[in-house]
DNA sequence: CGAAACATCCGCCACT
DNA sequence: GTAGTGGCGGATGTTT
């Protein structure tokens, strides 16, 4: 896999008529907010006009701005908030100015329904996308070249990630800026902005479940267990294991784990693992060592790391230190 | 790299 | 009758 140094200076955000103003808020919050005064970088961001202003956002707010299309040449990334309709075809200009900014190494990412411009443009043909759960249906039927997640936050195929739901925007522009300046970066825009650094879990969880099940609520072992588990990442953490811990037969606690957390036992573990090896990487430990305390054979660490985080973990560790 | 050993996950179902 | 539990087996995925 080419690994090229992930260069984020430019950075522009589209609007256009019934523009979304979540998933517009978030490119802005993220990636418009100067906070050079905490050590953070800063961007050359613009909110470029698609179609001629005044512009009405959905809910009926207006919006102006100097930029236009061309503004786009020079973006890094190119942020997509959700498009006004599934089944519109977005204005072609917009659409080629896209895969103009693919085509010379720049990124673009789609916040919601803006899944559905990438589409459009053919940027997706060919690869794993996601969209907000109730999408999912229609953008696989619409685009059969498309491989529709529905499971998971958001996609990273490199020049083009896709998110999910509305505020999984935001966890798809922190991946993006822990990719270009490392998980310290992520997570003091993460603190400052009051979300998770990172969430675990698709967005399978959140489906008609917006608050998980707590039937009984505390003394249920599970959350204890859990928090033991990432204090022991070293150690070996089956799933038999965990479920002794737990007071429950294996079944059971499979079975318990994945309606509380909403991702199987050894799923989570991994994420956890990775996670870890992450931290302990851009502290500049060796992928031996970074290996054994995460509890996995280097071999095992390089190929679950790369399958997880887009990258070897020395290549990573190269990355962080160069920047 | 591929094969063999091993672990996980999940539907099914009997049992409280 | 209903709800939760947990053993089993095989498909699938992971590790060595």
């Amino acid at each position: 896999m080419e690994q090229r140094r992930m260069e984020l200076r430019d950075v522009c955000v589209v609007v256009f008529d019934e523009v979304a103003l979540f998933e517009l808020a978030v490119a802005c919050e993220v990636f418009g907010t100067d906070r050079s005064a905490q050590g953070l970088p800063t961007y050359d961001f613009a909110v470029v006009a698609v179609e001629e202003p005044p512009l009405r956002s959905a809910g009926g707010l207006a919006l102006d701005t100097p930029y236009r299309l061309d503004r786009l040449d020079t973006a890094d990334l190119v942020v997509i908030p959700a498009w006004r309709s599934v089944t519109e075809r977005p204005p072609e200009p917009l659409l080629a100015a896209l895969r103009e900014v693919v085509g010379r190494g720049g990124r673009v990412l789609s916040e919601c329904s803006g899944a559905f411009v990438l589409a459009h443009a053919g940027l997706l043909d060919g690869r794993r996308a996601a969209t907000h759960w109730s999408y999912t249906e229609r953008l696989a039927a619409d685009f059969p070249a498309v491989t529709v997640d529905r499971d998971v936050l958001y996609v990273d195929e490199g020049s083009v990630i896709t998110s999910a739901g509305t505020a999984a925007g935001i966890d798809a522009c922190l991946h993006v800026l822990r990719q270009a300046h490392g998980s310290e970066v992520a997570n003091a825009v993460a603190r400052r902005m009051v979300v998770p650094p990172h969430r675990d879990g698709g967005q399978a969880q959140y489906v008609e479940a917006p608050v998980p099940p707590q039937r009984h609520a505390g003394a249920d072992g599970l959350a204890a267990v859990a928090d033991w588990a990432v204090q022991h990442l070293d150690e070996p953490l089956s799933v038999e294991q965990l479920a002794v811990r737990a007071h429950m037969s294996s079944r059971t606690f499979a079975r318990r784990f994945l309606e509380t957390i909403g991702e199987t036992p050894a799923r989570w573990v991994l994420a956890q693992r990775m996670g870890h090896a992450q931290r302990l990487l851009e502290q500049g430990l060796a992928v031996e060592e970074v290996a054994r305390r995460c509890g996995l054979g280097a071999a095992t660490l390089r190929s679950q790391f790369a399958r997880a985080r887009g990258t070897s973990p020395s290549a990573y560790a190269r990355t962080f230190r160069a920047r």
